[in-house]
DNA sequence: TTTAAGTAAATAAACATTTACTTATATTTG
DNA sequence: CAAATATAAGTAAATGTTTATTTACTTAAA
C-alpha cells in the first residue's frame, strides 16, 4: 500500500491558513487551494469529506486548539491573579503575532455562522473550552481579589482588548514604526486588571 | 422617465444585510440578493457597480455611518469622562443591539481584507473616523484624567470589551436567561473606566 | 415621445465534487 | 531474496451547478 505523504497534508492546512489570511475566507476555493499546494483537487478530499468539513477540522483543530494548548503553557490555575493574567496576556500575544493566519480565522469565527456554531458546538461537548482558566477566575471571584462577573462577561473584560491589540500590532507591521511592543501590551493588562480588581 | 423605486434599493441593502448575519458572507450572492428582493439581477447593478462596490457601499455608508451617528448621538467631547464614557457605551449597546446584521458586517470587516481596507482607506481619506471621541480622549489625557495611551491602544481598551458584551447579548438572546442588561453594560463601563483612570 | 428603471434570459468563468485512471510501496508469494 | 500482487494515495480531466455580469428587450411616467 502506498504510503500517505505528510507533507502533501500539512500544505494543504497551512495553505489554506495561508488564502484566508490573504484573500479571506470568501476567497479560499478547493480547486485554488489544490493549486497552491500543488495537488489534485481529489487529494483534498482523501482528508476531508468536503469543504465544510475542512473550514470546521482546520477551525477546530489546527487553529483553536493550537491557540488553547499556547496559552495555556506554563500557566497555572492557582497563580496569583496579577502573576496568571500577565502569563495568559503574554503566551496569547506571542502565539497570535506569529501566527497571524490563526488569528485571521479565529476571528472569521466570530462572524462567520458556520466557524462559530462549530467553535460552541466543541464547546459544549468538551465541557469549558478553556477550562483552567475557568477554575482561575472562579477562584479569583471566591477570594475576593476581582469583581463578581458571570464567566462569558469576565472574559469579555479581560481578554477582549488583548485581540485588539494584536490587530493593531499586525497594523503596524506594514508601517515603519511598530509601536505595539511586549511592555505596551504589559502596560495594558496592568490597566485591566486595575480596573476587575477589587479594593 | 421612469423614477426609480426607493423600496427596492432599500430592499437590496437591508436583504444583502440579512442573508450577511444569517448565512455569512460568503453565502452572499448577487442572484440569492435579487430572488430575496423579489427584482432582477441587472436591477442591483443599476446603483452598484459590482459585487465588491456593494459590499463596501453596504459596509462604509450603511453600517459605519449610521453606527457612527448613533454612536456619537447626545454626546459632547465635552464631557466629563465618566458621563462621556458611559454614554457612549449606552449608545453603542443600544444600538447594537437593535442591528444585529450592522453588527454582524462590523465584525466581518475585522476578518475580510476586503471591508479592513475600505475602512482604513474611509479612515485616511477623512480623517479621523470618530474624531470626537479622539478629541475626547486626548483632551482627558492632557487633563491628566487618564492614563496615556496612543489612540489605538485606548481604544482596544476602552471600547472592545463592550463589543463582546453585544455578542454575548445577541448568544443569550437564544437561551432561556438573558444575563447581558443595561445595568451589567454600565457596570462593565465602571470597571474599564476604573482601570484606565488616573490615580 | 423620450428615457432611465426595470425584466428575463443568456453568457462565460469559477465552483465543489466525482470519475476513471495511474503510481508507489508494504506485504505476500514463488 | 526478488518478483508479483494488492491497495490506498494520488492524478488529470470531466461533471453539473452556481457564480458574477451582460445582452436584448419592456415598462412607466415626466
Amino acid at each position: 500500500m502506498r504510503p500517505k505523504n505528510l507533507e502533501k497534508e500539512e500544505a494543504i492546512r497551512s495553505l489554506a491558513l495561508k488564502i484566508i489570511a490573504e484573500e479571506g475566507l470568501e476567497n479560499l476555493s478547493m480547486q485554488k487551494l489544490a493549486k497552491a499546494a500543488g495537488i489534485s483537487p481529489r487529494t483534498i478530499y482523501l482528508k476531508y469529506e468536503n469543504k465544510e468539513d475542512l473550514l470546521i477540522k482546520l477551525f477546530v483543530e489546527e487553529v483553536l486548539g493550537a491557540y488553547e494548548t499556547a496559552v495555556l503553557e506554563n500557566f497555572d490555575e492557582q497563580m496569583e491573579f496579577e502573576k496568571g493574567m500577565k502569563k495568559l496576556w503574554l503566551n496569547t500575544f506571542h502565539y497570535l503575532k506569529n501566527n497571524r493566519p490563526s488569528y485571521v480565522l479565529m476571528q472569521y469565527g466570530k462572524s462567520s455562522p458556520l466557524l462559530y456554531k462549530a467553535f460552541q458546538e466543541k464547546n459544549i461537548q468538551q465541557g469549558d473550552f478553556f477550562s483552567p482558566i475557568h477554575r482561575f477566575l472562579t477562584r479569583h471571584i471566591k477570594n475576593n481579589t476581582i469583581r463578581n462577573f458571570p464567566q462569558d462577561v469576565l472574559r469579555a473584560l479581560l481578554f477582549s482588548p488583548l485581540f485588539d491589540l494584536v490587530n493593531e500590532y499586525f497594523d503596524h507591521a506594514q508601517r515603519p514604526v511598530q509601536i505595539i511592543s511586549e511592555a505596551l501590551v504589559l502596560s495594558c493588562c496592568e490597566t485591566v486588571i486595575k480596573g476587575i480588581k477589587n479594593s
